[in-house]
DNA sequence: GACCTGCTGCGGCTTG
C-alpha cells in the first residue's frame, strides 16, 4: 500500500469521504498516526454514513475493516448516542468481543459514545445498566440476543427504538450454518419488533461468490446489497508438498492384537523431525486435522525441545483445552518475544488477532480449499510471502492393500486442492438446507417472546418474509402439527399457540439459546461389552468401518434412541483405509481435478521426492487399472466403481444401490461393491432406466438423520428433505450412472 | 475417528 509523504491528511489529497467523518472522528484517526485510510475503510465511509444501503465489507484478516464500519457509525452517532441502543455489533466468539469492545472503546470515549459487551461471561450488573439506561453501541453474541427475545421479549422495542445499524462480524463463519439463520431470523425479529428495516453491515474474509453472501445478509434482496471488496491481491506463494511412507496398518486386527508401543510411531517422529528442523526458532502455525493429533505432534515437538536443552516452542491449541491454556499460548504467539509456534485444529483458522506467523504447516490431508485459504491468510501478511507446507503419509503396500491405499487417495487429493487453491477456485459456503432444527427453536422463541402467536402470523415472521421462506404453508402446518404431537405446542380455544409441557421446558434452561447442538457421545458396544464413547455428529451406517482403542471395526447396529453404536471386529484383510481421506463433505470440482491429476504426466514443482515417487505410483496403479477409459473394475469378491464426483454423489449412489439390495461402502472417491460385476451394471442399468426418484425417498437406509439440534422434533419427511437438500444430489448422481455405464 | 462456536437465574457462599 502507498503511502503520501507530502500530506499528513489521512484522506489523502484523492479522499473526499475522510472529510465526510465528524471533526472528532478525524482528530481520532489522527491521533492514531495513521498515514492514509485504508481501501475499504475509505470505500465504507460514503454508503454507511448514508445509512439507507446494507454494505459487506470485504478484506483479509488485519485489514480494518471494524474501523471501516465503526468510523462512519460514530459519526452518526457522536452528536447524539443516546435514548436506546442505536446500533448492535454481532460477533461469533466472546473473545473476539472482548478484544472490539477494546479497540472500539477507544474511539467511542472521546465522543461520548458508550459502548457496551454482552455475553456469557458479562456481569449481571452490567447487563442491568444497559438495560435500565440503552444509549450507544452494543457488542453481543446471537446466542445471548436470543435471550434478550426470551428474557426482554417485552422491552425489547424500546430498548432497540432508535437502532440505525447492525454489524455482522466474521459474516463468513455464519452462512450456510443453523447459527447463521439463527442470526438472521433474530434480525428479521428485530426489524419486525421495531416495525421498520434497519440497515446490516456485513465484515468478512474474501468471499468467492458475493452474491450468496449478499443474499444471507438481506434475504431476499442480496441483489441490493452494496459490496465494498478490497482484495489486497494473492501476494507470492511459496509452496511444498511433503510425502511421508507408513507401515500398513493391516497387519494388526483385533485378533491378534500387540501390546501397543510406546509414543507415536516412527512415521510421525519424521513429520516431526522436519516440522521441528523448519519451525524452530520462528513463529509459525501448525494445521493438525484433529485434537488427537494436535496433542501428538504438540508433544513431540515439545520432547525435541527438551532433547535439544532448548526452552519450549510449541503449545497446543484446541477447543477441548481451558480457556486459560489457550489465551496463554495465544498471548505467546502474539508478543513475538521469543519463538513460538502453535499447534492447532480449526480454533486458529479465523477469529481473534494472533498476529502475522512465518508459515503455515497443514499435517494431514486439508478438510478443504477454503479453509486452506484461510489458514494461508495466517501467514505473511506484511508485504512477505505466505509459506505453505503440507505434509503428507501414505501407507507403504503390500500385496493385500486395497484399491484407494495404491491409487494414494490422500495425496492426490491434496495436491488436485493445491491446484485448486493454485487457481483461485474455493468451495462456496452450503447452501440449500432448510434449517427445521433451527425453525423449531425460532418458533419456540417467538411465543417466549410474546407469550403466544397465531400460527398464521408465525409463518409470515418466519416463512413467508422470514429466513425460512423455502417452507410452505402446508409444510408449516405439517411442522407445527408435529411439534404439537411431541408436546412442545399447545394450542388455545382462540388458536393460539403456545408452549406445551416439553417446550416449556426446552425454552427455560438456558441451552436453549443456541441453535447448535453439544456433540452428542455414542456408547460403543462390542459383544455386549463397552469399549467407550465416541462423538457421532456425521452420518452412520450399518457397515461402516471406524477405528477405536487402536482397532478396526464394523458397525452392526445403531441405536438412536439410546445412542449406542453395536460394533463387531473388521473382518482381517478388508481392513480399507489408514485414516479418512478427507474430512468433511468433498467437492465435486475437487475429484474432477483429481482424476485429471491421475490422468495427466505433470509434476508439480512443490513436490519433494518422496511425493513425487508416491505420485507415480498412483499413476502406475490408475494406468494398471485403465480407469482413464473404464470407471467400473472388478477386484475379487469386489467391484469398484469410481464417479470422480464430490461425497453427495458419491453418498447418493451410495444409497441408491442399498436400496437395491447391494452391498456398498464408500472410501473416498471409490464405491466398493460385494458381488460380481454384472450385479452391479444391472443394478445401474436399472437405476438410470427408473430416472431419479425423489431425493427423499432415498434417505430410508439413512440410520441418524436426525443431525442438528432438534430434529428429533421434526416430522420425519420434512426431516428427510432438509437431509436431501444437505447430503444428496440426485441430478448428479444420475449423470454419474449413466456416464460410468459408459 | 473433524473441527468450532454459545448459555440464565438463583441459591449459597465469602468478604468488606
Amino acid at each position: 500500500m502507498s503511502s503520501h509523504p507530502s500530506s499528513s491528511d489521512p484522506g489523502g489529497a484523492a479522499s473526499s469521504a475522510f472529510h465526510r467523518l465528524h471533526p472528532q472522528v478525524r482528530r481520532w484517526v489522527w491521533t492514531q498516526g495513521w498515514k492514509e485510510l485504508r481501501g475499504i475503510q475509505e470505500a465504507a465511509i460514503v454508503p454507511i454514513l448514508e445509512g439507507t444501503q446494507d454494505v459487506i465489507l470485504s478484506a483479509s484478516t488485519a485489514s480494518g475493516k471494524t474501523e471501516a464500519a465503526f468510523l462512519p457509525i460514530c459519526s452518526r452517532l457522536a452528536e447524539d448516542a443516546g435514548g436506546s441502543v442505536r446500533a448492535i455489533y454481532v460477533g461469533p466468539l466472546k473473545a473476539l468481543i472482548n478484544d472490539q469492545f477494546e479497540r472500539l472503546d477507544g474511539l467511542c470515549d472521546g465522543l461520548h459514545i458508550p459502548v457496551h459487551r454482552w455475553h456469557g461471561d458479562v456481569s449481571q450488573g452490567h447487563k442491568a445498566r444497559l438495560l435500565q439506561s440503552p444509549a450507544g453501541i452494543l457488542l453481543i453474541t446471537p446466542e445471548s440476543l436470543e435471550a434478550l427475545f426470551i428474557r426482554q421479549g417485552s422491552a425489547l422495542a424500546g430498548l432497540f427504538s432508535g437502532l440505525e445499524h447492525i454489524v455482522i462480524d466474521e459474516l463468513h463463519a455464519f452462512i450456510g450454518t443453523e447459527r447463521g439463520c439463527q442470526l438472521q431470523s433474530l434480525l428479521h425479529r428485530v426489524e419486525l419488533s421495531l416495525r421498520r428495516t434497519v440497515p446490516r453491515v456485513g465484515l468478512s474474509a474474501t468471499l468467492g461468490d458475493m452474491s450468496l453472501a449478499a443474499e444471507f445478509l438481506r434475504p431476499g434482496a442480496g441483489a441490493k446489497v452494496r459490496l465494498c471488496n478490497s482484495d489486497s491481491g494473492g501476494g507470492e506463494l511459496l509452496l511444498q508438498l511433503r510425502g511421508y511412507r507408513k507401515r500398513a496398518p493391516d497387519a494388526r486386527t483385533p485378533e491378534e492384537d500387540e501390546e501397543p508401543t510406546d509414543g507415536p510411531p516412527e512415521d510421525e517422529h519424521d513429520v516431526g523431525a522436519h516440522l521441528f528442523k523448519t519451525l524452530r526458532g520462528t513463529h509459525n502455525l501448525v494445521f493438525a486435522n484433529s485434537r488427537a493429533n494436535v496433542e501428538l505432534y504438540a508433544d513431540l515437538l515439545r520432547r525435541r525441545c527438551e532433547d535439544a536443552r532448548l526452552p519450549n516452542e510449541f503449545f497446543p491449541h484446541h477447543g477441548n483445552l481451558s480457556k486459560e491454556l489457550r489465551e496463554e499460548a495465544e498471548a505467546a504467539l502474539k508478543a513475538k518475544q521469543r519463538p513460538v509456534s502453535l499447534v492447532c485444529t480449526t480454533t486458529l483458522e479465523m477469529g481473534i488477532d494472533v498476529g502475522s506467523v512465518q508459515s503455515i504447516a497443514q499435517v494431514g490431508v486439508p478438510p478443504s480449499v477454503s479453509s486452506l485459504r484461510q489458514r494461508l491468510g495466517r501467514s505473511g501478511r506484511k508485504g512477505g510471502p505466505s509459506v505453505l507446507r503440507l505434509y503428507l503419509q501414505e501407507a507403504e503396500l503390500t500385496s493385500t492393500s486395497p484399491l484407494p491405499d495404491q491409487l494414494r487417495v490422500r495425496l492426490v487429493q491434496s495436491v488436485a486442492m493445491l491446484e485448486l487453491l493454485l487457481t483461485n477456485w474455493f468451495e462456496p459456503p452450503a447452501s440449500g438446507a432448510f434449517h427445521f432444527s433451527t425453525l423449531v427453536q425460532q418458533l419456540l422463541s417467538l411465543i417466549a417472546q410474546h407469550g403466544g402467536v397465531k400460527a398464521g402470523e408465525a409463518f409470515l415472521a418466519l416463512c413467508h418474509e422470514g429466513p425460512f421462506a423455502r417452507v410452505s404453508r402446508e409444510d408449516f402446518v405439517r411442522f407445527l402439527r408435529g411439534l404439537g404431537q411431541r408436546e412442545l405446542l399447545s394450542q388455545s380455544s382462540d388458536g393460539t399457540l403456545l408452549l406445551g409441557s416439553v417446550g416449556e421446558r426446552l425454552v427455560n434452561h438456558y441451552s436453549f439459546y443456541a441453535a447448535f447442538a453439544s456433540v452428542e457421545e455414542f456408547r460403543l458396544v462390542a459383544g455386549g461389552r463397552t469399549l467407550g464413547t465416541m462423538p457421532f455428529d456425521q452420518p452412520l451406517f450399518v457397515g461402516a468401518y471406524l477405528i477405536f482403542g487402536g482397532r478396526r471395526w464394523r458397525v452392526l447396529a445403531v441405536q438412536g434412541d439410546e445412542k449406542v453404536v453395536e460394533l463387531e471386529p473388521a473382518p482381517a484383510g478388508r481392513v480399507p483405509v489408514f485414516e479418512p481421506t478427507g474430512v468433511g463433505r468433498v467437492h465435486d470440482r475437487v475429484r474432477e481435478q483429481m482424476r485429471a491429476i491421475y490422468a495427466g504426466e505433470g509434476l508439480p514443482r512443490y513436490l519433494d521426492a518422496r511425493a513425487l515417487e508416491l505420485l507415480a505410483e498412483a499413476r502406475a496403479t490408475f494406468q494398471r487399472w485403465r480407469l482413464g477409459e473404464r470407471s467400473i473394475v472388478a477386484s475379487g469378491m469386489e467391484v469398484h466403481v469410481f464417479p470422480w464426483a464430490g461425497d453427495a454423489v458419491v453418498h447418493t449412489l451410495a444409497l441408491a444401490l442399498q436400496a437395491r439390495g447391494l452391498s456398498v461402502q464408500t472410501l473416498g472417491p471409490v464405491l466398493s461393491v460385494a458381488g460380481p460385476q454384472a450385479d452391479v451394471e444391472g443394478a445401474l442399468r436399472a437405476l438410470v432406466a427408473e430416472g431419479p426418484p425423489r431425493a427423499e425417498s432415498l434417505t430410508r437406509h439413512v440410520e441418524n438423520m436426525a443431525l442438528e439440534k432438534h430434529d428429533g422434533f421434526v416430522p420425519e419427511d420434512l426431516l428427510a428433505r432438509d437431509y436431501a437438500a444437505r447430503y444428496l444430489d440426485v441430478e448428479g448422481a444420475w449423470r454419474v450412472a449413466r456416464q460410468v455405464l459408459q
